[in-house]
RNA sequence: GGGCGCAUAGCUCAGCUGGUUAGAGCGCUGCGUUGACAUCGCAGAGGUUCAUUGGUUCGAAUCCAAUUGCGCCCA
């Protein structure tokens, strides 16, 4: 083997390895449990960014698992047409042109996007391919596959048939640069620096009101003036009228409880055209939709040529000044709030009346309430439960049209007569009357409608296929926070509708990567990290295991590179652990085997049961952490013990076991503990380090061709408690003694080769002095006596443990032996004070007064030690 | 305006259902190249005890309330 693990020569390897055996390809036959996950598509022509390659290895950590479970693992990948984005970048090569969509018609247009399509379709799922994901590839989809059209086709039509879809005018979110209608989730909103502007409106009969806003130019719409019910500054004047400057219209004064009285003076002038809450107004009070503005942005009002045309925010100055002239303006003030943008385009929103596709969601949304406050779906952290919940109550019809080229055609045609109706294929003539002149609609639909049929839609829905039988419900949505109410939220009120079924059993919710400065990663903002980049330096590996160590938890995480090299690191250190044991119980191929592989429990030696018992607990806790889909405990987990317990202390403990010259049984012993520990770890680590693990696991005897294809470790039930408890506290009590005897030798200034004697004595019966003292030599560089009694020394105590060690202290060791008793003092302080009070004893639990009485035990002893170290360095001194 | 989350070592963060002498990684300091690994080993410093203030409790970083600061979501 190598020095060091090189990521870059074996991954290839072992996607090759993966895709020979088949890995991630599901058999709907067979008779496995089945567990199935609908990979969020991503966007078909981006690039894969650190948000997938988090939720992706999560994904591919569960589907691994699964598969070693004895789970049919059907993961099933796709891809999004992501209609809005994908326009845009292709109205932009249009634009280099010197051309428009609008010049190239639509056929062409068309024909542009299905080459970008070819160009850069596959290339999400090649990179995907590089950190080792086991999607079922032969099952792939893209939303624009004719069978995926024909399920969003017939789910429109369920709709429409049921009069749950309706076309209608209402206010929408609109993009001037788009020219099309944005959903409420799609909204950017962003700081904006404006003035709000106090203009003083004569009330008809005398007097006047002053109302405040930010938006002037949309006073030639007013449609009235609102103040909130009761308002005392108000009250006689609701239900007179005032007559508007410029216009010269008389509107009311109303009440409404949408108006905030403590903001600016407390009286609203509505525009119920062009502003969401004064439409709700203006339908409360019946008043006039007065379109002021034009889709384009730019303002209409024939009637008032002098603004007519002009953008709407150029208008603002421009009407601001007429109103100024006029007398109208009292004053201005710097204002800051929020201000919605298109998340494409980038432009600001311009809230318009358009007459749109909606989805009726008030029957909808009844049982996909009831589906997650029943816990048929369950979140990942919970508390988002209630965000979605809340969401959900308060739903508003989805608002489903776009009014761009690319996407699917809303299916509805209206013939000559007026019948108007959706269909699943294309009809030639009405169905009602048998007019031949049909109009089809030329909005498509909303990205989100379409993906939010996918975890059915993927596998054959609405034909009875077989996979839909075996596959859905799926078992997991892992997913990014952002996309709860614009994705899962839908997935699960389609699912339920068409289905009957929620369409899976548990929603994870991932962290947000963001920069490392806790901003946004934007690549507009040059802050985007590209996760192909981190692969080609530190490896899939750790990439992954990074992933899985920050991606649950319920926190946004700062991206530290750092992060990734740790686990680099990390790979390297379990790639070193297996080169040693192959050199040392090399087979003559590279591959390790246990010189004696029938080695009886009675032959193991208390550091294997301590490893065993660790492993075992190992075992227990990852499972118990993926069961609650906590993969940075489990990640944590499988480092500390790996690394620490295995590789810093068990391989140190048993390396003189492992030579030629050892005793036979001891040798199998340790062999045979130390490849079983390895082989767990590298099962468990498996789905979060495949290629490290599936390369090192090779050298292990009985090795299969890939791990993926081995068992999931578990633990035989009383393997811990009948093997190894005893053995696990007073092993890890002659480790304590270890560290401190190192500490002793480091604060003294005791050369590394210098050796002194050392004598044993206490600890637990189960470990014979003979097993200390060969634990403690191979750990430490010490001659350790028989139990022949030594005069003086430092005495060193761990637990009932205690050491007489002989060698002159030094001035480092002097103060921290003094700090320490210091520490000591308090620290038995707190704890008497602990046991005294009537209170702990007599309330606490037995086992927690117990393990209190024990520390203090302990601490008193470790105190007496110091105490005699002390007094035998005088001694020396005055020698 | 409503809701959610976060404030723990220089930095990034763990700490589940209350009981530890409060942890990890990175960084920092000292020592170390006798055959797994310098992508390493051994040891160390570093937290007025976990934002603040109250409360519950025999006992709170951990539960409750309020406050301050920060982030996000909805409106």
């Amino acid at each position: 083997m190598d020095k060091a693990f090189d990521p870059r020569a074996l991954e290839p390897v072992w996607r090759a390895r993966w895709d020979q055996l088949r890995i991630g390809i599901a058999d709907p036959q067979s008779d496995r449990p089945k567990y199935s996950i609908g990979l969020p598509p991503p966007n078909i022509t981006g690039v894969l960014h650190l948000g997938h390659a988090m939720g992706f290895s999560i994904q591919d950590a569960l589907a691994r698992n699964r598969r070693m479970c004895g789970y049919e693992v059907e993961w099933c990948p796709g891809t999004d047409h992501a209609a809005i984005a994908t326009q845009n970048v292709i109205e932009r090569q249009l634009a280099a042109e010197g051309t428009t969509k609008e010049q190239l018609g639509r056929p062409m247009f068309k024909a542009r996007v299905d080459a970008w399509y070819e160009e850069y379709g596959g290339r999400i799922f090649e990179q995907m391919r590089r950190l080792g994901f086991t999607c079922d590839w032969s099952r792939a989809r893209f939303t624009l596959d004719e069978a995926y059209v024909r399920a969003i086709r017939t789910a429109f039509k369920c709709l429409f048939d049921d009069g749950l879809i309706y076309r209608g005018p209402r206010i929408v979110n609109w993009c001037p640069r788009c020219l099309s209608a944005i959903s409420d989730e799609e909204i950017d909103w962003q700081e904006h620096s404006d003035s709000l502007v106090y203009l003083r409106y004569p009330v008809d009969g005398g007097g006047e009101i002053v109302v405040a806003t930010v938006r002037p130019e949309t006073m030639l719409g007013d449609a009235a003036v609102a103040v909130a019910p009761g308002d005392p500054r108000y009250r006689d004047l609701v239900g007179r009228t005032v007559r508007l400057p410029l216009t010269g219209r008389t509107v009311p004064i109303v009440e409404d409880q949408a108006v905030q009285p403590e903001f600016g003076t407390g009286a609203l002038k509505v525009t119920p055209a062009h502003d969401p809450t004064d439409y709700e107004i203006g339908e409360r009070h019946r008043l006039p939709m007065i379109t002021v503005i034009a889709p384009d942005g730019t303002m209409d009002v024939p009637d008032l040529p002098q603004f007519d045309g002009i953008p709407a925010a150029q208008a603002r100055l421009v009407i601001t000044e007429a109103l100024r002239q006029a007398g109208v303006l009292v004053k201005e003030e710097e204002y800051t709030h929020e201000v919605g943008h298109c998340d494409r385009s980038g432009d600001v929103l311009e809230p318009l009346i358009s007459a749109q596709w909606w989805v009726r969601m008030g029957e909808l949304s009844q049982p996909a309430i009831a589906a997650i406050s029943d816990g048929h779906t369950r979140f990942h952290p919970s508390r988002y439960t209630d965000v979605y919940l809340a969401w959900m109550s308060g739903i508003r019809d989805w608002c489903i049209s776009r009014q761009i080229w690319l996407g699917h055609a809303i299916p509805v045609s209206t013939c000559a007569n007026g019948h108007t109706f959706a269909w699943i294929d294309q009809p030639a003539e009405c169905p009602a009357c048998g007019d031949a002149h049909l109009e089809h609609d030329t909005d498509v639909l909303d990205t989100w409608f379409s993906s939010g049929l996918w975890p059915f839609a993927i596998f054959g829905w609405p034909e009875d296929t077989a996979d839909l039988a075996r596959f859905y419900p799926t078992d997991v949505c892992v997913t990014a926070r952002d996309i709860i109410f614009l994705w899962v939220a839908r997935m699960i009120v389609l699912g339920l509708r068409f289905t009957g079924r929620s369409p899976f059993a548990h929603v994870v919710i991932t962290s947000t990567v963001q920069a490392a400065d806790g901003t946004r990663m934007n690549k507009s903002k040059g802050n985007a990290v590209d996760p192909l980049v981190m692969i080609e330096e530190h490896g899939a590996d750790a990439v992954r295991a990074w992933a899985a160590s920050v991606g649950t938890g319920g926190q946004d995480v700062r991206f530290h590179r750092q992060r990734i090299e740790s686990y680099q690191r990390f790979a390297n250190k379990i790639w070193n652990a297996t080169r040693f044991l192959v050199a040392r119980l090399d087979n003559g191929e590279g591959v390790m085997s246990a010189p004696d592989d029938s080695v009886g429990i009675d032959e193991l030696e208390p550091e294997d049961r301590w490893m065993l018992s660790q492993v075992a607990e190992t075992v227990e806790a990852v499972d118990a952490s993926l069961a609650g889909y906590r993969f940075h405990e489990a990640m944590d987990r499988l480092y500390e013990v790996t690394w620490h317990s295995f590789c810093d202390w068990y391989v140190e403990m048993i390396k003189p076991r492992l030579r030629d010259d050892a005793p036979a049984t001891s040798r199998a012993a340790a062999a045979q503990t130390a490849i079983t520990t390895l082989d767990v770890l590298l099962r468990l680590l498996h789905p979060f380090m495949p290629f490290i693990t599936e390369e090192c696991a090779q050298r292990l005897p009985g090795a299969a061709p890939s791990l993926q294809l081995r068992d999931w470790p578990q633990v035989a039930p009383g393997w811990r408690e009948g093997l190894a408890a005893p053995h696990r506290a007073a092993v890890d009590e002659l480790l304590q003694l270890v560290q401190r005897i190192r500490i002793l030798r480091n604060d003294s200034g005791v050369a590394p080769g210098e050796r002194h004697r050392l004598q044993l004595s206490g600890g637990d019966p189960v470990m014979t002095g003979a097993e200390r003292r060969r634990l403690v030599t191979a750990l430490v560089l010490v001659e350790v006596e028989d139990d022949a009694v030594l005069d003086g020394g430092v005495t060193v105590v761990a637990g009932g443990l205690e050491a007489r060690y002989h060698l002159m202290i030094g001035d480092r060791e002097r103060e921290r032996a003094q700090r320490r008793l210091t520490e000591l003092e308090q620290v038995i302080a707190t704890i008497q004070a602990r046991l005294a009070n009537p209170g702990f004893t007599g309330k606490a639990k037995p086992e927690v007064v117990a393990e209190t009485r024990r520390r203090l035990d302990e601490a008193l002893r470790e105190q007496r030690a110091l105490r005699a170290q002390i007094r035998e360095d005088e001694k020396d001194a005055r020698r």
